[in-house]
DNA sequence: ATTGTAAATCGTAACGATTATGAATTAGAA
DNA sequence: TTCTAATTCATAATCGTTACGATTTACAAT
């Protein structure tokens, strides 16, 4: 997702346009890597050093929950990075090296879909973790 | 993996016999499901009063590293149980409801083996969440 | 343009989960 | 029974995150 289809939402659902948001998607766009807060409070901290936990924590909730921005968790800590362009769903490879992402597409869920009747599925979990091909 | 067998584990490896250890692998045993550090402390707080953090920490830690205890982190926090007997690898639908999970004979990377050549697999993660037959 | 108002941010503190540490206790070998 | 390393206790520190009242700001209505 680029920076404008970001803007576009948020506007769309009546959420103001500010410097914070500006710099903080700009840091995503530029970004293939799952990131933390912290990274992004590092960045924005050299430029406005004034910054507030709660505008950085606030906003990445509020872009994961526009779908703007993807979540995971990752050793222990929360992760974000945009939410990708691909209209179907898919899973990633995370290289623990250097953080960035393939694309998989491929589900499981498809060839799991009728093994466990009875049982209510809400949500699942695939992501495959190591090295990519720059990093070994 | 009964009682039994993680002492085995544990003689084998130069850890002692404890008092608390063996309080938690007991909570371990009664149950099926995920539980946090703090539900264990909480059931021992009943029973020893002045239980220290350290002591539940440590010793999860030390059940994972040994392969008495599997880990996921669940909402944000680390979540255990005892180590499944199956001696396959295998995955876990996870309630969302009752927390109780049942084993997924079935793992992706089968047929993923050769999907992303050049990139070196090191982990994956394949987690189904939803509610069991008996939630709802 | 100016004003009004809800939204957004700041500054700071609180929170919950986890880790760390030095002193006291204890399991198990000698 | 004694010795010693392992374990636990008691407590504080750390880390990531959330909360909140006061202040500022975007932007819609005038």
């Amino acid at each position: 997702m680029n920076i404008e289809k970001a803007w576009e939402i948020l506007k769309k659902e009546g959420f103001k346009k500010t410097d914070k948001r500006e710099q903080i998607l700009e840091i995503f766009s530029q970004t293939e890597k799952y990131i933390t807060a912290r990274d992004i409070l590092d960045v924005m901290m050299a430029e406005h050093p004034g910054m507030s936990y709660d505008t950085i924590y606030r906003n990445l909730s509020t872009f994961v929950d526009l779908g703007i921005l993807e979540e995971t968790e990752l050793t222990g800590e929360k992760h974000f990075r945009m939410q990708c362009e691909a209209d179907h769903h898919h899973h990633h490879f995370i290289c623990m090296s250097c953080g960035n992402i393939k694309e998989i597409h491929y589900c499981p869920m498809e060839t799991l879909q009728n093994a466990i009747p009875g049982y209510q599925i809400e949500n699942h979990k695939f992501e495959i973790y190591g090295n990519c091909p720059e990093c070994h």
